[in-house]
DNA sequence: GACGGGGTGGGCACAATGACCGCTCCCGCA
DNA sequence: TGCGGGAGCGGTCATTGTGCCCACCCCGTC
């Protein structure tokens, strides 16, 4: 994957404070040319180091208001079609495959208590899966974040 | 928070494919009229239904290709002082009050195993941090995705 | 039965885009 | 030592899109 570079940064903490701003706004805003941003912009959408847009859509405006975290224990042996499965559920928004006690740590999302109920059951209901053990998210500590890093590499 | 309609679904989908797609490419697109699609995007980005743009960078652009889950278990009582110093920290990427065995889950990333060791030691000096537990994610087996959920919508 | 929200379609001046050009600077390499 | 090549810059061009109007219409609500 390629690397960023200080005006990559720049450009994209830049869109964080107006994310409709246009390439030449841009260009105006950081004192570089036009075709610069131009040429990187290209870039980092070519480049595979964004993802898709729809990552920046919080769930609750879908009416699922309420995330946990399940950690998952399978049977190594059909993990295949374990993740098939978890892959054909929706409320499922990313496993991850972690070390430690778990197997799998997946992110889940209901539109309230009741539902996270239904969908702990779906899981549990997935073949391959033995035990799941669900934290339900209270509260949002510190909401997602990587301008911290940006901000590192932009000076 | 705004609850989307299927118009906002399907204008979220089609930025999905093409994130650089604009109003008027859009309203061709769907077959909506271009005021009604820039209406929409307008409502979407102020009502803070949108997340920050930089949450669809990759943190491995960074150089920080190592990501973990930490749960955290700490004292109830200066919890003010230990979450202004994971915020202080750049490579905690969020952190989630849960219920549960721990009390924090925080997601962290580093350059690599090793530096991800260093990362955890910051996290264990921080005030107020009496045990971690840290699992490591060796794979992303599915990545963030939301637009299973925002199909059901588009329809 | 009037109102208002949200969709449509059109039109306008202006701004931004994409695609060029040649120029310079700097870094790596033979 | 000198020769690429990559990356920024600054400029131009025709084309496209934007922002902001307008009037209209449908439909559910009070």
């Amino acid at each position: 994957m390629r690397r960023l570079d200080t005006i990559d940064a720049r450009i994209l903490l830049a869109l964080d404070e107006d994310p409709r701003a246009t390439v030449l706004g841009l260009s105006r805003l950081l004192g570089l040319a036009r075709g610069t941003v131009q040429a990187h912009l290209e870039r980092l959408e070519s480049d595979g180091v964004l993802h898709r847009f729809s990552r920046r859509l919080a769930p609750a405006a879908l009416g699922f208001s309420v995330s946990a975290f399940v950690m998952v224990e399978i049977h190594q042996g059909q993990q295949e079609d374990t993740l098939r499965a978890l892959r054909e559920t929706p409320e499922v928004l990313e496993v991850h495959g972690i070390t430690g006690d778990g197997d799998l740590m997946c992110r889940v999302v209901a539109r309230d208590a009741d539902d996270l109920y239904r969908v702990g059951q779906d899981v549990l209901s997935i073949p391959g899966v033995v035990r799941t053990r669900t934290s339900l998210a209270m509260r949002e500590l510190v909401p997602y974040r990587i301008d911290p890093l940006l901000s590192e590499l932009a000076d």
